[in-house]
DNA sequence: CCATTTCCATAGCGATCACTATATATATAT
DNA sequence: ATATATATATAGTGATCGCTATGGAAATGG
């Protein structure tokens, strides 16, 4: 059991942890642009100061809400890449994790990554960069994955190109968990893309 | 010849339809939240109050601007419906005119409509409904093609999902397009897509 | 106890938001 | 010309934006 001494001063009313759950929340929902301070800070039950001791700024508050949602919600809908030598049980398992987080419970729909900062001014054109980085960076991971994978596919196979149609799939099932927020709908996406890979593998 | 006989008072600087093209634009490129009056009325060479003269709100712009966009964009990239009887070929036409839209030379990538407002704050929720119902319109004008070509589809197919995929394919689209601007990356996605439709197909 | 450290609450900073009141400029109608 | 009608430019409205200066509250160390 590990005992903590408490630090020197006045302790905080909320963890940087816990504003990060928040926030990710806040920004999720509405986006970068139409969340404000005041509203998060608002959810949080603390005052601006507080929020700023924690995170310097607006954008390194949602760079690493980013953080935390790719490392929670990114991490399971990936996570069926390690699990499965197969490269169809693999994508499957995705592609139904990212249906699983897309519609889920007690969090907002669709996708943090997928749809974030998709439009954005150029004032917001470093986070958009950064956004438009982390969704080729899923594309390439799933490309790597085929690659490692490359016995399982018919002779010439273009991997990054279908790595890249998955990518579409997901980002499109991103934005329909939006409008319609209704798991069997995206299921059936999810499934009319898999054929695309059935129809690529070898036997 | 139609001689226009000016009206009464001193003549706009900008018509109503210069004002449109120029706020589609910038709406296409950033977004409804990020594109502020101050912006749109600099890129126009006009003052707020030319503008709002024109149009009522940036609520109103907005959804002018929508609807400018739909009318010539839009119908381009769904033209293909009505021009083949063959569903595939249809459907092919439709995701080529997407790409030749979003990675288009003269103006914004991506789409206005595919990605427009997918987060947003309950401000703007009216706005945010507007947009899923207008990208659900799309899928629905997709789906209505596929039932007039049921003959053409393997039995027990459903038509309805397929036309979900093939909205999912769209908006994935139109998501790289804005990352990466290439038309062969999306002519791959494009093609990975239409091979769900080859194998529905009846010969 | 008191000093020190840290955080919190009040209040407000300058800048920008969408939008407009007022007055002037520019056209036609007579 | 004069009157009328419309659009313009100037300037500024209250509200909200992201962010912070100041001072007091709440903890520990001595």
């Amino acid at each position: 059991m590990e005992m903590e001494k408490a630090p020197r001063g006045r302790p905080r009313r909320l963890d940087k942890d816990k504003i990060l759950e928040i926030a990710s929340i806040l920004f999720w929902q509405q986006g970068y642009e139409a969340t404000s301070i005041n509203e998060l800070v608002t959810a949080m039950g603390i005052t601006p100061p507080s929020l700023y001791a924690a995170y310097s700024s607006k954008e390194e508050l949602y760079l690493a809400s980013i953080d935390r949602y790719s490392a929670s919600y990114g991490r399971q809908m990936l996570s069926g890449l390690a699990l499965h030598s197969c490269v169809y049980e693999a994508i499957r398992t995705v592609l139904y994790e990212c249906v699983e987080v897309f519609v889920g419970g007690d969090h907002p729909s669709g996708c943090m990554i997928a749809t974030g900062l998709v439009e954005s001014s150029n004032a917001q054109g470093a986070l958009a960069r950064k956004l438009a980085d982390l969704r080729q960076q899923t594309i390439k991971i799933i490309a790597d994955k085929f690659k490692a994978c490359e016995t399982q596919f018919v002779e010439g196979t273009d991997l990054q190109a279908l790595a890249s149609f998955f990518g579409a799939t997901i980002q499109g099932m991103a934005v329909q968990a939006r409008d319609v927020n209704c798991p069997t709908e995206l299921h059936k996406i999810a499934d009319h893309s898999l054929s695309v890979l059935q129809a690529c593998r070898r036997f």
